[in-house]
DNA sequence: ATGTGATTTGTACTATCGTACAAAAGATCA
DNA sequence: TGATCTTTTGTACGATAGTACAAATCACAT
């Protein structure tokens, strides 16, 4: 019975544990764990150091909640998406339909919270390049079920190709989904200002777009067109 | 004068300096930076915290170093495989080629250290994902270059693509390369042992295809009402 | 062997970390 | 209003961080 949605809010902060849960969501994305101490949370969020332990007890149950607060949602969206999908009937429409169920809610927010889902998502990505055990548990428990269904829907739609090297396409999708969160300015600076690596829409079209041409890719073990050219060792 | 190769090693240590550094480039790749503690670092290294203050004054300047090393070596190998690439006659072979120069000096050695090139690739990912400032700073002002030199020659053998596209594809073939190396295990899980992750030749066969076709695909702003059914070179 | 410069060690200083906890303040309802 | 529960504040403690620095040790030319 910890919450209790009161009607008549504080007189300073209407709800600082949300304040608290933004905060740290925000400093943790772009900074790392370990780089962000507790005060500059509380700082950030305009509360009292005492309180962040006051809600969340420790630093890592902080993590904690941040990832409890986002999984559900995206996860549901994403599962409606897929469904959604599935039921599409031309096979590269429907590729497409499921690539873009997997990307969308990534950038897009969570249902509940405002322009969270990327913010959410950059945090994965520094907590995996982090290698945070905290988020690690998490993640394989509640994201691999996911991953699970993706993989499925898209080999359903391209069953000509091995399901091992589905399983690599998509792990080089997500890696590309993180980046394009963590380094935007990275793409803006080397097209010189012809391609603006912070707008969502754009990184949702150009990431679908090229994902669904690398599943459509032959597959691996498969008589390869020619040889390759250069470079068989050094 | 700091660097004499002495022909009678130290009987403890040989060459603490080196000791040091691989230490820190693990210790740094596996778990960030400032996860990592300065004395963490000296205990891999079987060295006395003192000794890495004396050889890099600061955290930041071993960091710094750890760059140092390995940005020459790697660059100019990418160089070398690109100039090569860039002479392949068919425009189809001459994209992979081009794609596989720059995938494979990032996981093989820098030529000087054995199996440096996976660690500081690595690294590299972890100091993006932190948004460590020194990183950043070295990371633009000596990768651009190259990331530039192959994203023209990239373009020359697709010039129907808008390099805007080139760009954002460029990009997430960077994404797909760091999270391959941060994370080789899931590739394992998710495949249910069926593909090993960690298998450096697996991974960079799978991410030249799968990143050949996401080249090819057709530009964004293209019409596009019925796609290509199969990768259209095929 | 001895002096000299390069390296390693040991230790200490200050700052900041995560967290605990008691007291203050605010909210809720009889 | 006063009692009670929730939340916020302020402060403090032990641990550990990065780094400085003097003493000890080593390598080697003389």
């Amino acid at each position: 019975m910890v919450r209790k949605p009161t009607s008549k809010e504080s007189a300073r902060k209407p709800n600082m544990r949300e304040a608290i849960l933004a905060a740290a969501e925000e400093l943790f994305a772009t900074n790392g764990f370990n780089a962000v101490s507790v005060r500059d949370i509380a700082q950030a969020a305009g509360a009292n150091p005492g309180s962040v332990t006051y809600h969340f007890k420790t630093k890592d149950g902080l993590l904690l909640e941040i990832y409890r607060r986002h999984c559900g949602p995206m996860n549901l969206r994403r599962s409606e998406l897929l469904a959604a999908a599935k039921r599409v009937r031309d096979l590269q429409d429907r590729l497409e339909a499921i690539v873009r169920a997997y990307v969308v809610p990534a950038f897009t927010s969570g249902s509940d919270l405002a322009g969270g889902g990327a913010r959410f998502t950059r945090l994965r990505a520094v907590m995996s390049a982090e290698g945070n055990e905290v988020a690690r548990k998490i993640i394989a428990q509640t994201f691999d079920d996911t991953s699970h269904a993706f993989i499925d829907a898209i080999h359903e739609s391209l069953p000509h190709i091995p399901r091992k090297d589905i399983v690599w396409r998509s792990h080089f999708l997500l890696g590309a989904l993180y980046y394009s969160l963590v380094t935007p300015d990275r793409v803006s600076r080397l097209s010189r200002g012809e391609a603006d690596g912070s707008d969502p829409a754009n990184a949702i079209e150009q990431l679908v777009q090229a994902t669904v041409a690398s599943f459509q890719a032959p597959a691996l073990d498969q008589p390869a067109r020619r040889r390759p050219v250069v470079s068989s060792k050094t």
